[in-house]
DNA sequence: CCTGAACCTGACCATACGGTCAGAAAAAGA
DNA sequence: TCTTTTTCTGACCGTATGGTCAGGTTCAGG
């Protein structure tokens, strides 16, 4: 059993590779199918024939139907927890909150349909990622409130509930994501690279000067 | 043939009471398994448990879920567009916007189920009321634009996009309702009065200094 | 070339779903 | 009271779904 042997790693390396590339596509095709007809309304066999393979190789991968959402909704939190980082590291709130708005309008326009899954998730009472609302969205959150009122006593913003701006935030840069199609309605056809430049800095303008740091 | 006697009136009148009091029965429920479940994981039998009656009474009433789902929506933007009145006659932005951030956030309050199945709908590609956003929500949101465009000509309000900005106050507003697990699980409980009060006064404050209205 | 493990799949199964229907019950009308 | 209309319901049906499984295929390792 050499098994870090350099070929055996390979080899190894090779399989996993395809493996993951293999999962890849059926999360991918997942993540459409649940945000297109939420989780009641997905079928196993239209996520199969989205991803071109037979239904049965799906449950080769991800044994339910439920553990396969499980996955798609996981690794949405990440993307979401990753423009977390925007936030830090900014030196007041012009920056700080306007990097962050930046960084959830770009989730909203490159994966509406992971936003979607989550918008769908939580809205019927999260009963897949209830444990990291608790526990991980919970310090993050507490986090950022702890910068705002930090901002807030340095003077460098409006003294604004910083749990209420929190949603203000989250609510206004999903909505491009969850309500695309009722803007793309009313705007007529998908925004255009400048309608998402009007869209970010009318966010950014309102939210900023709506907390005093303009 | 006495169609307009009297007691042909009050009998027409008791027929069609009960008739309508069993149909909001089951609209009620339907309202509340649709926004747990979504269209396709809500089933028949389970909106029939909900409103006491046996699964065929349902189809007397609604010849098929798809009819009973319709009817829910409808409903549903019937409420939503009622919000819209708060805005008109406002003298300018801080009376007009306030008025509907209080109506809409009432709405979020006293109808969260209604504010999720419409964001489900809308979610998933609006296939039920596509027509209506595209004439009675395009035609609203075209009266509220040029009000608001209005006000900034009159110098009430800094140069927002208007579009924009609807979006801002539609996403802060539903946000309490559609995420409002989420922000229960954070806030460590349901919203009490005081909440709701701090609720609506940080969305006002923050969007109407956005605006340049305070 | 052989072996065993990993990977893949057509065919199948039990269940749950939306919807139907014959006919009972209740109410209205004469 | 008798008839007609409306309301209600248990039992039933065809279908589609999530999931299983036996057996085939591929591929790394020796």
């Amino acid at each position: 059993m050499t098994e870090n042997s350099a070929i055996n790693r390979t080899k190894i390396k090779r399989r996993s590779a395809n493996r993951r590339a293999t999962e890849a596509t059926i999360l991918a095709a997942a993540e459409s199918v649940f945000a297109e007809a939420g989780f009641g309304g997905a079928t196993m066999q239209l996520i199969a024939d989205m991803a071109g393979l037979p239904k049965a190789n799906l449950h080769y991968y991800f044994a339910t139907k439920e553990a396969l959402y499980r996955a798609v909704v996981q690794r949405i939190f990440q993307i979401w927890l990753e423009a977390a980082d925007a936030m830090d590291g900014a030196p007041g709130p012009t920056e700080g909150i306007g990097a962050y708005i930046d960084a959830k309008m770009e989730i909203s326009r490159r994966h509406p349909n992971g936003s979607k899954v989550w918008a769908s998730e939580v809205m019927h009472g999260a009963p897949v990622i209830q444990d990291y609302l608790e526990t991980t969205l919970r310090d993050w959150t507490a986090g950022r409130v702890a910068v705002i009122n930090r901002w807030i006593a340095e003077g460098k913003m409006a003294p604004v509930n910083p749990d209420h701006l929190l949603y203000i935030l989250w609510a206004s840069t999903q909505h491009y994501a969850d309500f695309g199609h009722q803007i793309e309605t009313l705007n007529g056809g998908p925004l255009t690279e400048a309608d998402w430049e009007t869209a970010k800095a009318s966010v950014k303008e309102v939210v900023l000067r709506g907390i005093g740091a303009i």
